[in-house]
DNA sequence: GCCAACGTTGGC
DNA sequence: GCCAACGTTGGC
C-alpha cells in the first residue's frame, strides 16, 4: 500500500465538503500538473491511504484521512469549456489529464498545523510538504512518516 | 496583498 | 534546446 497527500483550499473543496458527498466519494478533479498526475496515473492503487490537507487557509494542516477508491480514468472537466479546469488540448480521444475517486474516511481527532509539522523536519527528513518552494497538490508520504505524522495526532 | 518559487509557453 | 516572460501556488 502507498501513502499520499493530496491539497484542497477548504473554501473550494473542504474535507466536510468529502465527508458530505454521495457515498462519501468524489472524483479528486482538476489537477493540471504533470509530477501530480503521473502520481495518479501511476502509482496511486485501490486501497491507498490519503492525508486531506487544507491549504491557503489559516491555518493550513492535515485535517483528515481518504483512501483511494478508483482506478485513474479521464477528467472530464478538462473537456468542457464553460468549466475552469477547461484544456483545449485535452480530449475525450486523447485525454491528458486523470482523476481517481476518494473516499472519506474521518476526519483527525485535531487538526496538524503546518507549523506544527515543519517543527519535526528531523523526523521528516524529505517529506514533500515541507520541502522548501513546494507547490505540489498531491505527494507520495512514506509509511515512516505516515506513521509519525498520525502519531502527532 | 505580497512575493518567492516554481511550471509552462513560445520565440528564436 | 535555450531562456525570458508569464501565470500559478500558497505561506505569510
Amino acid at each position: 500500500m502507498n501513502y499520499w497527500l493530496i491539497k484542497s483550499e477548504p473554501e473550494d473543496f473542504s474535507i466536510e465538503d468529502l465527508a458530505n458527498a454521495p457515498n462519501r466519494t468524489e472524483h479528486w478533479d482538476g489537477v493540471r500538473n504533470y509530477q501530480a498526475r503521473n502520481f495518479m496515473r501511476d502509482d496511486m492503487k485501490i486501497g491507498d491511504r490519503v492525508f486531506f490537507y487544507h491549504s491557503n487557509c489559516k491555518p493550513p494542516g492535515i485535517v483528515g484521512l481518504c483512501e483511494v477508491a478508483s482506478a485513474p480514468y479521464p477528467d472530464h472537466t478538462a473537456f468542457d469549456a464553460n468549466c475552469k479546469y477547461f484544456d483545449p488540448k485535452s480530449n475525450p480521444e486523447e485525454p491528458r489529464w486523470v482523476m481517481v475517486d476518494m473516499k472519506f474516511l474521518r476526519r483527525l481527532k485535531r487538526m496538524i498545523p503546518l507549523q506544527e509539522i515543519k517543527q519535526h523536519s528531523d523526523a521528516l527528513d524529505g517529506f514533500a510538504l515541507i520541502r522548501r518552494g513546494n507547490r505540489l497538490s498531491i505527494m507520495p508520504v512514506s509509511k515512516e512518516h505516515w506513521d509519525f505524522l498520525l502519531s502527532l495526532e
